[in-house]
DNA sequence: TTGTAAGCGTTATCAA
DNA sequence: TTGATAACGCTTACAA
């Protein structure tokens, strides 16, 4: 005994006007007389009417949905990421089909979205490959990459500048008087990862310094401080380091202040990235780099709804945000 | 110049039968002859047919799409709830809707949900009206509410067991030999933290100890580090603390720490709550509970999907998942 | 086992 | 400005 909600054509029959109407008073718009609209609002009102999306995405050709596939929402900064994509695309009135997972089940996933016909697809993920690429491009729907982009796939994309990001760093380092400088990396040298650290030795170099080191680590606590106790074990240790993100920052300082006895900031300057709840939370407010995820996320949805409108519909674009440096109390 | 995907007349037309026969063989538990079905899958896949899932669902009467409204992903709590119920939903094939918002615009919010005929709505959220309630039995849609309850609404919920939660806590701390025990709240007396005080409380009471010491704070750093502030200046201050979430327990302890010069463990006993990220990434591994979010979120969406089914589909239940104490580093 | 045809709830076109 | 009617793409009795 399935007890559905009232249709248009009931309304139609209590307000004694036609579907038609019915329909148009409900769409933006459209013209209606006053007061076959007051009829309809009052007939739709009494009946708890609310218009059928699903239906009303059969006629229109289009589901006023975007697919976002998300993976690792463990990482507070997907997850924002996420928070702030949602607030961007439901301003303007779009729904969102989530779908978490890893690469690995991206093509199934990718699959599903497509299957309820979405208008387009977000895209905030660190490891694309770029046969995923492939797939997308081959969907016929416009997609942006968030925060990751894909140098040879075609795939549009926003994302923060990783480079400038580095650059920040290392002349605050410079300024900060740091001068042996090491850098981890985030997971597999993503493009994020490889940008930050080529920033980084630019910014270094414009002042004759090296980058000292620099290895890449999981993301992972364990593999973290892993790579840096054989920092700290060097001949000539680190006077700085810079991590890929809050989170691997936080481990590289606690190998530093606990296991080789740093005073932070001054024995030992720590850099993070991403200004996530990490930094903000622990004993020490950590220096870190926000990407400044709100225009992040309003320039992906904006570039998207463009994509879907037909404007910048062809064109491949990879948009970068600017980042800001957040000092802490982790470096001098 | 719209594009469309081909839709299942081509693949008939081509694989010469009827729609019928398309729509059974991407039907599961239907008949359709060895032959034929391969006839149309080889056509389907020529075409690079894909089914409808918005047609799907209007000739179904139903989306497959479940409602999930989540507040507050800045938190990551709240975050790898999220992640954990869409892999539940997905496990099952189950698409999700995804809205973010707070309760202010729950109501709008919940009216978009509807119009697009999810099949049940899925609340994982902190902060509930009761008048929200209201409308949520008035959608008819099968509604659970996540890591939360309301007493007084008739919906149906999963959480965790906040009360046990506390007794665990209050064990623990006696046994360590802790004496002077406060409680820091989370924000505005949410029933679970008003249940984990109890609990604590009560689990205090059997070994003889008073609760010393309680406040509420919002769940901000500033709020928690002046509400210890408060505990810490009192005659008697407390040994030990436990915060209602990691976050607030991380805020504690800096002020023990660094304004009080306690030593933690020893001096200081620190309890969170949830077992984030946080509680593991912090100079200290914070003693915690853990929730247990798999179980959660998968009898949340056991529960949710036995209610689409129509079975349980009356009945307003609340399911309690058991915590599970975390030992860290911040207790004896 | 397969095909025919009638929905599902909208929107869009075209007359009126 | 309004109303009939044909899509939209699929499922599902019912008939063959």
């Amino acid at each position: 005994m399935k007890k559905r909600g009232p249709a248009s054509i009931d309304v139609a029959k209590l307000a004694g006007v036609s579907r038609s109407a019915v329909s148009r008073t409900f769409t933006p718009n459209t013209y209606v007389s006053p007061e076959t609209r007051a009829k309809v609002l009052a007939a739709a009102e009494m009946l708890g009417y609310r218009p059928n999306a699903i239906a009303r995405s059969l006629s229109k050709q289009s589901s006023g949905l975007v697919g976002v596939i998300c993976s690792d929402l463990t990482n507070p900064f997907y997850a924002e990421l996420l928070e702030r994509l949602s607030m961007a695309l439901q301003k303007r009135g779009i729904g969102i089909l989530l779908l978490v997972g890893d690469a690995s089940r991206m093509d199934d996933l990718l699959e599903r979205m497509l299957s309820y016909q979405v208008d387009g697809i977000l895209l905030p993920a660190s490891k694309l490959t770029s046969k995923l690429a492939v797939s997308l491009n081959a969907s016929g729907r416009p997609v942006v990459l968030v925060n990751h982009q894909l140098l040879d796939g075609g795939v549009s994309s926003v994302g923060g500048d990783n480079y400038a990001g580095g650059v920040v760093v290392a002349e605050m380092l410079v300024a900060a008087g740091y001068r042996r400088i090491g850098y981890i990396s985030g997971p597999e040298d993503t493009s994020s990862a490889l940008d930050r650290g080529r920033g980084l030795q630019d910014g270094l170099a414009r002042h004759g310094l090296p980058l000292l080191m620099r290895a890449s680590g999981e993301d992972s606590r364990d593999v973290t401080m892993a790579v840096m106790r054989q920092f700290m074990n060097r001949a000539e240790p680190p006077d700085a380091v810079f991590c890929a993100n809050d989170l691997m920052a936080l481990a590289a300082m606690e190998v530093a202040e606990l296991e080789f006895w740093r005073d932070v900031p001054d024995g030992m300057g720590i850099v993070g990235y991403d200004n996530t709840l990490l930094a903000r939370s622990g004993l020490h407010q950590l220096t870190t780099v926000d990407q400044n995820l709100d225009e992040m996320a309003e320039q992906a949805v904006a570039m998207l709804v463009e994509k879907l409108a037909g404007t910048r519909a062809e064109t491949v674009e990879h948009v970068k945000i600017a980042p800001r440096l957040v000092p802490g109390a982790t470096t001098r």
